[in-house]
DNA sequence: TTGTAAGCGTTATCAT
DNA sequence: ATGATAACGCTTACAA
């Protein structure tokens, strides 16, 4: 379909000046007379002018745009850190590109293709291999990296994660339990690597030995067909100590199947403190992720380098909090961790 | 930052052709000898060769993008949808750009800066002014409206709701349940309009008189506030048909609150079936959208006009169900509804 | 302060 | 079948 707004040289020929003084006046350059400014000013509004973002990013090697790249999976997780990037990134006028990977193999191609029409973007998790990211890093590329293993001194954002993990467990020690389950994939992703580290230093240091984990999926029917698996081995175990909520709830329902009493016969507890975690049945002793926060946060990051206002490398950590409710055992007061 | 990647020129000079030749070897053209179809190949692929995709819209008049516009809220009806849409849509090769509208004032003038960076764009419930989009309609960009009352003859996708909320209200009325209260804002969104029309009606037809609708946000807070408000002015109701799930589960907790049992004291019903609602205590009656299918098939509606798969306008009505859990009264089977 | 003109990297229309 | 070359609409030196 043709153009259907009016270009810069109608809005010139009509305000009787050259395009290039339009250009200024649209970048709201100082060097131009407030008369021809008003004059161009009205032209423009007139003629309902609105520039060529093709243009404009051919001419100006400048898209107005930045780019989310994540696995998908769906889940609350993702929508709820995209949402947050997305409030944060349009407020500043810059438009959204979102890109599921999805486990594609064509990921890493797809990546590229998107980092040619943007001044930057956010690289979620485990979604694309490190050469690509350090590649686009290289080019100039602005790039942030959003729970994911830092590239090179790229900017990065994440939640903590080893310090919940450990008060996560110094709690659950305090509760009495001994014989614990890990139920997760430290390898699916560098979030889960740290919780997986910060429960077997806890174990570790009270003379324990820490499990290997028990691998699962991230989704809650993950979760359950590993709990199920896990309790139908009649490995004994205290407590399960999932990944996510949602595996985690998986696990309760597993173990209700197996006419387990939680927290009685065996507690639970999950991460991120997804909206479900406070219904949830008993209700999930969790660890809560700023969600949104992390999409904002990326957001800003990604910005302010590409605008120039920041040069020197930067890796925020947003602090994380245990929530406790029943899953784990006797109610006890809330803690929390930076 | 400077292009990294190689132009059109070096790949030509490279396989001793035109750039004519070059673009019409990338564009899959069929008059090209293959012996310089191959050398043009090679020198591509030697070269890293990627087209510039500012260079080409600006040329080609086509961007290879689309856009999902939404009101946000967040929650879980927005993400699934606007996932669903770029999972059909990235598999067809078109970037995606997402557009919250936050109820901001400049939201019309966002979409239209939108609208020229798309193809072609989504939608969704009441984000922009009818003239807006029917000034895109008419200026032949492509839209489909999604879960949106249908502009002139623009292509549409919408859930079942009238007919759905006949069936629940009539599987109310088989409980028992004498007393109604629609909570949530007809006027809010054409969705629940066609609720409470249906609602309505069933009412109408069984020689009740219809409630006036009892305005309440889409936020589980919203529904808290709504239903407590509606609670301690001691009208007596019977069952409380809620807009959507969360603003169900808001009333959920508030009659709690007031010490009711559900769904003895007071039946609720919710809509959508988000996640939430099978394991809220008790499980929560509510009619099930297909939320990541209304986004698959807004893609492909849109992808196919683009493309000029389709000429003639199309209206896409998905199935929805009742979901019949405890919420609502003693149990009964399932039944369905299109 | 304002205008001229040279790119920016494609696509597409002619010739050849 | 291939090559010149003119758009496409803007930004940005460089001149005036």
């Amino acid at each position: 379909m043709p153009r259907t707004t009016s270009t810069i040289y109608q809005v010139a020929r009509r305000a009787g000046v050259s395009i290039a003084t339009v250009s200024r006046v649209q970048a709201g350059h100082h060097a131009v007379t407030p008369a021809t400014r008003e004059r161009v000013h009205r032209a423009i509004h007139e003629l309902g002018y609105r520039p060529s973002s093709s243009a404009r990013a051919l001419a100006g090697q400048r898209h107005d745009a930045t780019g989310v790249v994540f696995p998908n999976l769906s889940g609350p997780y993702y929508s709820e850190v995209i949402l947050g990037y997305e409030e944060r990134a349009s407020e500043e006028g810059e438009s959204v590109f979102i890109l599921g990977t999805h486990g594609r193999a064509r990921a890493n191609e797809q990546v590229a293709e998107l980092a040619d029409r943007v001044d930057g973007l956010v690289v979620m998790g485990r979604t694309v291999d490190d050469d690509v990211v350090e590649h686009m890093h290289e080019a100039g590329i602005p790039v942030v990296m959003l729970a994911r293993p830092p590239v090179g001194t790229a900017d990065a954002v994440r939640a903590e994660n080893t310090e919940a993990a450990r008060a996560l467990t110094v709690h659950l020690l305090a509760h009495g339990h001994r014989r614990f389950t890990f139920l997760g994939e430290p390898k699916g992703s560098p979030d889960v690597s740290e919780r997986y580290a910060g429960f077997s230093a806890v174990l570790d240091e009270a003379g324990l030995e820490p499990p290997a984990p028990v691998r699962s999926g991230f989704r809650e029917l993950d979760g359950y067909r590993a709990a199920a698996d896990l309790l139908d081995r009649a490995d004994s175990t205290d407590v399960v100590v999932a990944a996510n909520d949602e595996i985690a709830i998986g696990a309760i329902r597993a173990a209700r199947e197996r006419q387990l009493r939680i927290p009685d016969d065996l507690a639970i507890t999950g991460w991120d403190d997804i909206a479900l975690s406070e219904h949830v049945s008993p209700g999930l002793t969790t660890v809560r992720q700023p969600l949104r926060e992390l999409g904002k946060t990326a957001a800003t990051l990604l910005i302010d380098r590409i605008r120039g206002l920041r040069t020197e490398p930067c890796q925020v950590l947003l602090p994380t909090s245990l929530v406790t409710r029943a899953s784990c055992g006797a109610h006890e007061e809330q803690e929390d961790t930076r």
